[in-house]
Formats: structure tokens, sequence, C-alpha cells
DNA sequence: CTTGACCCTGACATGGATGTCAAGTTTTAG
DNA sequence: CTAAAACTTGACATCCATGTCAGGGTCAAG
């Protein structure tokens, strides 16, 4: 599939994809006249990309996160560390959310009651 | 108490309190040289304004939903609205969260077994 | 071959909260 | 009174994913 198809398929701007991909987070075979072609799986990983980066990851953690140049995972104790420490992040993250959900659902709450 | 003060119990900077100020979030009295006093309430007003901030609501979303000039609560079908897609907005952000926080848990599983 | 849709690179712009620096004033401690 | 610490305003800088524009190439259908 060329760009158009994956950003159609994943929502992601054609801008985006080429930028995930000067970041090291997405590969493309080229056709000879330099057009990118993404196999099929580029669309769950652009998904991956796209999760990531809303949980508040940018792009060079992603890409300590998901070696994808190099295939073949280097599961070293720092990357699991890593790994891990986002994960505890985003838990916070969460908790945090839920408190101020809370907080509006009292505001509509109240001013939904008079 | 002053800028310092508050920046201190809030952990907010004191270029970040001026900010809040200059966006209509946040009142102060001056004394005779010009410097900012708060009452203690300004606390909790400003947890109020940074659990928003992380909530992805924009300083333009909070004067919206937490008129502070005008004390008196407006309350408007619109502002109801208003407050109403704003938690909406969190909720689906929580979900997000969520199922990312599985992916990363997965990941994280996956790395630690071997 | 031609045309229109699609794609390429490179560069600059944007938003929005926050950092930072400069030059000057206020407050407080000694 | 004086020095240091804290504060003031104003301006410019930063981050970073994304938008957007320009000038030019590619590809498929007629």
């Amino acid at each position: 599939m060329r760009i158009g198809d994956l950003s159609a398929a994943t929502g992601a701007s054609a801008r985006s994809l080429r930028y995930y991909e000067e970041q090291g987070l997405l590969v493309s075979a080229r056709s000879g006249g330099g057009q990118r072609h993404y196999p099929e799986t580029a669309v769950e990983r652009v998904s991956l990309i796209q999760s990531l980066l809303s949980a508040g990851l940018n792009s060079a953690a992603i890409q300590d996160v998901l070696p994808c140049i190099s295939n073949e995972a280097i599961r070293t104790p720092w990357l699991a560390e890593r790994l891990t420490s986002e994960l505890d992040r985003v838990t916070r993250q969460i908790d945090d959310l839920n408190r101020t959900r809370e907080i509006l659902a009292g505001l509509v709450e109240e001013y939904r009651v008079d």
C-alpha cells in the first residue's frame, strides 16, 4: 500500500507517517520512483505508535521501546526498566485523570441539579 | 502569601502562576509596591487548575468552566453542555490510556518472562 | 503522450504552557 | 542604612508533533 492508503487506514496524516519514518519508528520500501510502499502490518504498527504517542511517550521513548530498524528485540535489563518506568508513568497518569474526572463529574452534577 | 510561597505550596512555578493570572484563571491582591498576595484558598484553586490542565483542557476551556473573575457561577445550558463535553473527553482519554497501559503491560510481561 | 491524482523533499509555521534572561523595584534581615 | 532575597514586567526561547506551502517527480487511465 502507498502512503495515502496507510493514511486512510490509520487516520494518521501522510505528514505524520513521514515523520514517524524520519524518527525511526516506521520503515518503508521504496518503488523505483522513490515512493513509499508499506506492508499490511504497517497499519497495526502505526496504531501502536499512535497509542504510545497519545499516552505521552515521545518519539525517542517509542524508539527506545520498540526497536524497529533492527527487527530482533534486544532485551536488556535497561529496556525492561524503561518499559516498566513508562508503564508506571501511564498508570499514574490514569490515576490523576480519574481524580480529575471525578472533579468534572462533580461540577456537572452540581450544575445539573438546580 | 506571596508568589514564592504559593509556588512552593503547589509546585507551580512563579512563571506559571503569573500566566494563570494573565489568562484569567487566578486573581491576586497587590501590595503597595505591586507585589502579588494570595489568600490560602489560592492553593486549592491552583491545584484545580493544574488538574484540569493535565487533563488536557487549555486555559480558555478552564476559563469557560470556572468563571473566577465574576465569582457568581453563571449556570447556563451552554456551560452545562461544555462541562459535559469536557467530561466525555476526559473519559474517552482514560479509556484510551487504559488500552495503551494494557499494551505496555503486555510488553513488560513479554520481556520479563525470558 | 497527456492529464490528473498521488507522491517526493525541504522548509517554515503553529500552539500553548513553561523556561529564561534582563533591568529595575520592593521587601526583609542584619 | 544596606545588602540580599524576592518580586515586577516584557520579551524571547523551547519542545515536538503536525500543518502547510512550494516546486518538482511518479504513476495509472484514457
